[in-house]
DNA sequence: TCCAATTGTTGCAGTTTTTGCAATACAATA
DNA sequence: TATTGTATTGCAAAAACTGCAACAATTGGA
């Protein structure tokens, strides 16, 4: 019978569903199941009573549940008296895309220092894309960053807000945008854009489903280059919201009223899965969920 | 935090001696170092403070060692309330040469019937050789045999008594014996030999020893051959005493002095080291072990 | 003083256990 | 009837654990 078993045995006592605790806990469902399953061979006792549609404790259940919690209290409480400072400490490293620096770092690190005064954070900042692989390296352990459209396989994340992806124009030289109508003339009209990324995917995408071949007048990296051209006037760009409210261009950019719509930028926190083993992490990561 | 490593911890920190421990719990020396390293590191914390000749108890270990006692204790008390019946019940197959039968299964089996009444026993009995190879296909769980000179890898043994392997001769008939002044002259002394099994082997070193080559008259299988093939006169053998002590025709048998005298049989009883995790098993052989 | 025996630890390789993904089975709902 | 939500399972990959053998440190005698 082990620790981690039991946290788990117990969060499934109180939720009563196998997948919103897979989820809590951050383990797969499959393996929620096999614990389960394990722990019932270990007492030699059922411990849940489920179908696919409820799942109920047993009376054996209901003796475990006690014991589980008794077990991880005192366990807890074992491990408080032997810290000598019970807070957590060391170091954990983050590694932040610029946009999601912005968006919510803030935020997040302001709580974090608040609740885990004794732990130092290394911070990192660049390219977005580079976050996941340094993150698979070890090279980082937990990354702040826009969520990509399909997550990786063997990674946790968490969406913590997000922001439109608008397109900007300048302000001060109208000349840049031609219009045929009330739309935009996307063949004349010139295009600044991300280099890879995201947002070039979404804006690529975007052009293929109007069929139109943009006129893209330059290619280049990092949110704050494209809104510096875009206030130039160089032509029109795509950047998430929040980039452009903390810019200091802002004054001298507008943003179009474009449909439809891109697809918002969904910033989160990622992390691999074993990491949250970590308590420091784990720590990091519920302060960064929670509200 | 596991159940197996709590008592592992627990029986160190009153034995205060990884060799000991790790004999009693069987476990290797390595597996148990390995071990108190793990829970180290989940607490944070030394647990002994150990060096090549002596382990004492650190205060966090002292803390530790509340907390497993406890702990292991209200797990022991949780399975009893859990299990209608608490006995335990089921049941176990043993292998068994006709050797040890006769040696050691009687008490044994009587101490274990007495203390675990409801677990029903199979008792298989056989050729000593094929012990070993039943028990690696999982077809029976513990045999109850003559422990072999080197114990193979991976098995558990625990040598329960012994016995010597004595020569015997016919006492009705004298002739075979043949006599070189106080020695007896193997060359021309008939032999009848295990066709294989511990016994053969010995005495196959005993003559290589002496380097005699012996007149074998016949090679049977079974001691109860053996015993009956010289008791009719047909030549001097080697059986286990036990074996002819409760034999009916040990009255026809006389046993010779003989020396160097063969190594004596250690009667035992073994089991892959895995199977002492089933409770039953355990049961059994601790006690088998007892006394 | 040197040799042998004892004791805990560690590198490495083999084995066992656990996990994740994908597919499945089943019930409720639209 | 198709679809969604739920728990489970087969299978392969990953992680954890174990045993063996070698090792270092220490003790106790020859």
């Amino acid at each position: 019978m082990d620790m981690e078993e039991l946290k788990l045995f117990r969060h499934l006592a109180e939720s009563l569903h196998f997948g919103r605790t897979s989820r809590a806990c951050h383990v797969t469902p499959s393996a929620l199941t096999r614990t389960i399953q394990r722990i019932e061979a270990e007492v030699g006792e059922r411990l849940f009573d489920r179908d696919n549609r409820s799942v109920r404790l047993t009376t054996a259940g209901e003796a475990l549940k006690q014991y589980a919690e008794e077990t991880i209290e005192r366990w807890k409480a074992l491990k408080n008296s032997l810290a000598n400072s019970t807070a957590l400490h060391g170091d954990i490293s983050l590694y932040c895309s610029v946009t999601a620096a912005y968006g919510i770092l803030p935020a997040i690190l302001g709580r974090f220092r608040k609740a885990c005064p004794e732990v130092q954070i290394k911070l990192q900042t660049g390219d977005a894309a580079q976050g996941l692989t340094r993150l698979r390296n070890g090279e980082v352990e937990v990354i702040i960053d826009a969520l990509p459209d399909k997550p990786p396989a063997g990674l946790e994340f968490m969406p913590l807000t997000e922001t439109p992806l608008v397109f900007i124009a300048p302000l001060d030289f109208p000349e840049p945008v031609v219009y045929e109508g009330q739309e935009i003339d996307w063949r004349k009209t010139p295009v600044i854009m991300a280099e890879q990324g995201l947002s070039r995917e979404r804006l690529d995408r975007w052009f293929a489903t109007k069929k139109i071949l943009p006129n893209i007048y330059a290619q280049v990296a990092g949110n704050e280059a494209i809104i510096a051209m875009v206030s130039l006037g160089c032509g029109v760009g795509v950047v998430p919201l929040l980039v452009l409210e903390k810019s200091p261009l802002q004054e001298q950019i507008t943003v179009l009223a474009i449909s439809p719509e891109l697809a918002p930028f969904s910033l989160g926190i990622c992390t691999v899965k074993k990491n949250l083993r970590n308590p420091k992490i784990l720590a990091f990561w519920e302060i960064a969920g929670s509200r």
